[in-house]
DNA sequence: CTCCGTCTCCCCCGCCCGGGGGAGGCCCGT
DNA sequence: ACGGGCCTCCCCCGGGCGGGGGAGACGGAG
């Protein structure tokens, strides 16, 4: 059975693109379209699809307090996938909190787009990788990938604390032993592990330390 | 105050080319040596060494049950560096799962040897990297560091199942997940995992995937 | 045939992890 | 003086994770 997706965005141009996109796949079917938030839940419970692609920006309600709506109220719902326009949209980082399960820019080459739906559709959350990869190898190698992990920090936006409790974690220091070295409390080495967390879209320190190697944050060898 | 070591040896030579190298640091203090495991447990409760740097082969008794006595009957015990000739040991595996922290080739560079002990003594339990690097390095990038995984592969004589766990983990899958792909129960996948961990010494999942980064056994990018 | 490794699944258990809140102190910029 | 960001620490809570056992089925090697 293919994968159904549901398209949510104001643009009808944009909607027809990822339609033309995605129908051009066999196994994935476009089964409904919207032009905003306010309407999802109904056709979501009508259409019952597998993903749900989104726009954050929308007139009525946005992507945000749609993701949050359809997990309050649809049981089993569908897996979210929001669109932006902007590399640094802060907008998407709390649909991501809200509980989206992936992004999606809008600029995004027609593979890469099939690739997120079928990803978001097989339950995996892990999305950055792909766009942050691409990012670095626009930066190119200049100075070893560190521009790069540079522009990943800029993107979402750790702070110094932050960063400094990612590295650990990409040494595979646990709570307690991060708090040790940095000489805080475990409580205080857990917000920010949180914080991390909810930043890079990861759900677990695995994801986010797979998102340092992806991204050049920490490099092998 | 420096680090502390207990070094056991059956070979008076290796004791002695250690405590050279490890007296030449001054944060690190040899503060005793045996020749035996037998003879390890009445010297850890007298000196109270922050490191035991310890054998896996020995005549009386082998590193991996003098391990198993150590965090046995020792209140609050020392960290315990296992030390092998061979790159290929079972012991070590033994070892590691008996709960030694870290394990050591008798032929690293006296850089490497230093910083194990360093790294042990601080807590850290991961010390697959800097060996299972210099052996990508040393394959060198012929088919893009396939030929350095396959080692690492064998080296750790992870199953095919393991490995293909273990690709699972580095794409951030939790177990309920992996055992979706796989289509077996999670108590399978959790069998998996554990062999995975025990096999390459890393003391959860994170650890695991970092292993797998740091082998070149899954590629950034 | 018997042994052994692999894959599969099961039990119990403790604990770290991560989510959800909140809160106080600090510095900085307005 | 006030707001905002950051760092710090606290609470409660559930669930996933990992350890330690065991066990059955299968197939290949001896």
């Amino acid at each position: 059975m293919p994968i159904t997706v549901l398209l949510v965005d104001d643009e009808p141009l944009v909607r027809a693109g990822l339609r033309a996109v995605l129908e051009a796949q066999a196994d994935i079917e476009v089964v409904g379209e919207a032009a905003d938030g306010a309407a999802v839940i109904p056709l979501v419970r009508r259409l019952r699809p597998d993903v749900v692609a989104m726009d954050v920006r929308m007139p009525l309600m946005d992507g945000i307090e749609a993701t949050r709506a359809l997990l309050r109220t649809v049981p089993d719902p569908p897996k979210i996938l929001v669109i932006t326009t902007f590399e640094n949209d802060e907008y998407v980082y709390e649909a991501l909190r809200a509980g989206a399960d992936g992004f999606l820019l809008k600029r995004a080459r027609p593979a890469e787009i099939v690739h997120a739906v079928r990803l978001v559709a097989e339950g995996e959350s892990l999305l950055f990788p792909a766009s942050v990869r691409q990012l670095a190898a626009q930066y190119g190698d200049g100075d070893g990938g560190n521009r790069a992990a540079r522009a990943v920090l800029e993107r979402a936006r750790l702070t110094e604390r932050e960063a400094e409790v990612l590295r650990l974690m990409a040494r595979g220091l646990s709570n307690a032993e991060i708090a040790a070295r940095l000489v805080v409390g475990t409580e205080t080495v857990k917000s920010h592990v949180s914080a991390v967390l909810a930043k890079l879209g990861a759900r677990d320190r695995t994801q986010a330390v797979i998102v340092a190697y992806e991204s050049g944050f920490v490099a092998p060898g």
